[in-house]
DNA sequence: AGTTGACCTGGAGCGCGCTCCAGGTCGTAC
DNA sequence: GTACGACCTGGAGCGCGCTCCAGGTCAACT
């Protein structure tokens, strides 16, 4: 089974152009074609684009996966240092995480304020119209 | 107490080129100038730049904060739409949290298999060397 | 008086990650 | 046979958030 450029993106949530755009920049391995030289993904293409975006949706940098994207082409020899980049980049999600829960007291902190000028400006119009 | 854009920078964590552009974009109102003409931070301008820094930490746009600012700016009577802007804030960075939290497990289950493999190679030398 | 160094302004430039465009080729449907 | 639509290529352009630069002013120090 093998998947046009159009579904590839329909199924990756990437667009067509970026599609294209990881080829033209080594993150993906350039798929096959068709009688008709038209891109033909197949279902492994699609789980490698799949683990491109999780680690794009953690905030790794196009550079870093292409580092990794070029030892994973190296085979088996290639695990340990990717495995060190993954490693690495679980500990900043980690950090980035904590840093947002910390940003998320904050706001709450802010909200809670407004919440009480609001109550504050509600009590101040019902003694207005007492 | 005012403090020079250099102090300032220091304090903020932000650089003295991001403070002036902050200021040119409105995100901060011009501080207070001393005799000849440079900029003097007050305690409250650095507050709001801390708040300013949190909110550009989970991810808020510029734009936005420029809204958020402008809305500041036009005092109490302005609280109300203030607080939706935090609160649809407080909604997306944990959104964004979740998000990274399910990055973390893909991460975490491929780094198991790499120490798998890593296993492997390790028995596959005892044996070899046996 | 001269040098240094922090600061000023307006504007250009940059790295990132796409996104869009022009101009062309195919295969299918009418 | 022609119109259409999906796809192709190479390259330009874009929005974001800074960052850097040239050329200048000013106060302090020697």
């Amino acid at each position: 089974m093998s998947y046009s450029i159009a579904e590839a993106a329909r199924r990756s949530g990437l667009s067509i152009d970026t599609l294209r755009y990881y080829e033209r920049i080594d993150l993906l391995e350039p798929p096959a074609r068709d009688a008709a030289g038209r891109r033909a993904y197949s279902e492994e293409d699609l789980a490698w684009l799949s683990f491109l975006t999780r680690l794009r949706t953690t905030g790794m940098p196009i550079r870093r996966m292409r580092e990794y994207a070029k030892l994973r082409r190296r085979g088996l020899a290639s695990a340990g240092r990717r495995k060190v980049i993954l490693v690495e980049q679980r500990g900043a999600v980690a950090e980035r995480i904590a840093e947002l829960q910390a940003c998320l007291e904050v706001l709450d902190y802010k909200i809670d304020n407004y919440d009480r000028i609001e109550q504050a400006d509600a009590a101040l119009h019902r003694e207005a119209s007492a």
